[in-house]
DNA sequence: GCGTATCTGACATACGTATGTCAGGTCAAA
DNA sequence: TTTGACCTGACATACGTATGTCAGATACGC
């Protein structure tokens, strides 16, 4: 009782093998009623492709791209690398992954680069970048292409992406939201709320999260409105003074920005780390020895090799055909405090 | 500049496939002199064995056999599940896995499991089972035939097994430990300690954590002697009951336990479930709901798809002598709270 | 009946590796 | 010199699939 193979499907469909190979490889030139007694046989014998075989034969290379975020981002950086790994490991999978790193912040710029993609020398593309109009057409374009597409870390709800790799946002608002309001030991007080930018969706969503919860389970701890920090050190230290100026019930700190090291040196200096209760997103050098000190209580964090991994999976199915198993894919937003930090 | 093949080896050797082939796979009947001029030529080009040519010329099959403890247990049950389900997704890749329940708590059962295994028929066990001598034997045995083997959730430390599928349960305890002294919002207060049994490796482990970091940490909060609840409903709550009345200052609970669903049945009766906080570990249909309805406040976990798919992963490497990524190896402890459940 | 377009099957070759057979080689011991 | 042990290379076949060529079959309009 082993695999059926094209041949048995042959023998059980009453037709040859090149016949059998023209209808699954989609190619014309076979009457539909031996397209049909083809299909009929495949389901009946339940006949999986060898993929493996079939790379072999064809001798497949699996190229994709990932479009990442330029600038000195620590979690961009922890990524890179860690598609690097994944892709070293994969290479005898036939996988490789170029990396193009484009300015973010500059829909132009990611538009260029998304035109540059040579259908022809590229299988597959993962982007992380904000969705606008022209990023939104630029994928649209892709796809007719024929190319599979993912959205990485953030979503790209409009663009008709193949997948997204990567956590709800709106629930890792939310989780941050039980973190800080469990961790302080008060009823009432502030909460500083700090960003790179409002224009990345994830942001948006995680503060989402963050205030539905808070307004339903502790009603007497407020979030102040978010502050947009755009990773500059001076704009930094004057946020962080003016709030512990200003707000002297202040009692945790909620940072989605990727700045933590400048934000953590102002706190430092004020001598107010011992008694805010700081969250924060991502784990990078700066986050994690921040644990291990005890000044960050707790870090939402998305493994970064996982998501790779899932990139690189869900690209590979969709190049093939295949579906995939979802609880696999399924990114999970890790709460890491000091003892889980490892 | 393609990936070197067998042919490469050959000419760079400047000997023939066959003398190539015999070396690689460790035939015999090759010079010294012959053998080590095709490892350089290998070394030299890079060359890795395209396994799944290989596999598709061997028609090899990976046949692995999981030994799990039977009775009913909700997280063995889980645990079962994503491997069926891993399976089902890795056919396409040769892979096939077999369940076989053994008593856990009678090391003769497992030893006798074991020695079933015939090693021509199977290529590889993955054991959850506590570790006694005889057991150790046992593995050790397998080994000898040739047989990868690893441990799965519970660690065998001297049974020399080629890889430990788990967490490390000791910071598994701290991780707990933590979030009870963060979430208890008394500096004083005593916690009850449950778990099936003291036996077990994992237990152990946990509890020498968290006396650790409570001790360290949270000097008020005086954890209670760990008490056995072997699973029975009655001894539940006796243990409940007497635990409330003789410890007016009770603030927590932490359980390492199975038998959640009647520990909180009777915590529910005493009406205590609101004030006090109570940590559990692994996530299954019972303890997520607790955590829906706040009864419990924060499960520690291992992702059982991940523990099940990185054993096969492992198996499959070891058979083929390949290496393996740490980093998608190592199981992580994951902190599940209500909001981050999904 | 013809020519033509469309369909089908037989066959060959390839992918990278595994495995077996067999003729011929070298070299030492008989 | 012969025998045998040992080593080597040439060659064939296989795994499951992809792809190409080409002869022959079928059906159609005319």
């Amino acid at each position: 009782m082993n695999k059926p193979t094209v041949h048995d499907i042959a023998r059980e469909a009453g037709v040859s093998l090149s016949t059998v190979d023209r209808v699954l490889n989609e190619r014309s030139g076979v009457r539909a009623f031996n397209v049909e007694k083809v299909k009929a046989a495949v389901e009946k014998l339940g006949y999986v492709r060898d993929t493996n075989a079939a790379n072999l034969a064809k001798k497949r290379q699996y190229r994709f791209l990932f479009v990442l975020p330029d600038g000195a981002s620590q979690f961009v950086d922890t990524l890179s690398a860690a598609l690097n790994e994944a892709v070293a490991g994969l290479l005898i999978e036939r996988v490789t992954a170029q990396i193009l790193h484009v300015d973010a912040t500059d829909p132009h710029a990611i538009v260029l680069a998304l035109e540059s993609i040579d259908p022809a020398r590229c299988d597959g593309v993962a982007i992380m970048a904000p969705e606008t109009p022209q990023v939104r057409d630029a994928i649209l374009h892709l796809k007719e292409a024929g190319l599979p597409v993912v959205a990485l870390v953030s979503n790209l709800p409009n663009s008709n992406v193949d997948h997204f790799v990567g956590v709800n946002n709106r629930q890792a608002g939310k989780t941050a939201a039980l973190l800080l309001g469990r961790f302080i030991r008060r009823d009432h007080g502030s909460i500083l709320v700090v960003t790179n930018s409002m224009l990345a969706r994830d942001s948006i969503e995680r503060r989402y999260g963050l205030d539905e919860l808070m307004a339903q389970d502790f009603p007497g701890l407020g979030p102040l409105p978010t502050v947009e920090l755009h990773d500059d050190p001076h704009r930094i230290a004057q946020v962080v003074s003016t709030a512990l100026q200003t707000h002297a019930d202040l009692a945790g700190i909620y940072s989605m920005a990727t700045g933590n090291a400048a934000l953590l040196d102002c706190l430092r200096r004020a001598k107010r780390l011992n008694d805010l209760v700081f969250v924060a997103h991502e784990l990078t050098p700066v986050t994690s020895s921040a644990l291990l000190d005890g000044e960050i209580d707790a870090v939402i964090k998305q493994d970064v090799g996982h998501l790779v991994r899932s990139a690189l999976r869900v690209l590979r199915a969709k190049v093939d055909g295949m579906s995939i198993l979802p609880a696999q894919e399924r990114i999970r937003i890790e709460i890491v405090i000091r003892e889980n930090l490892l």
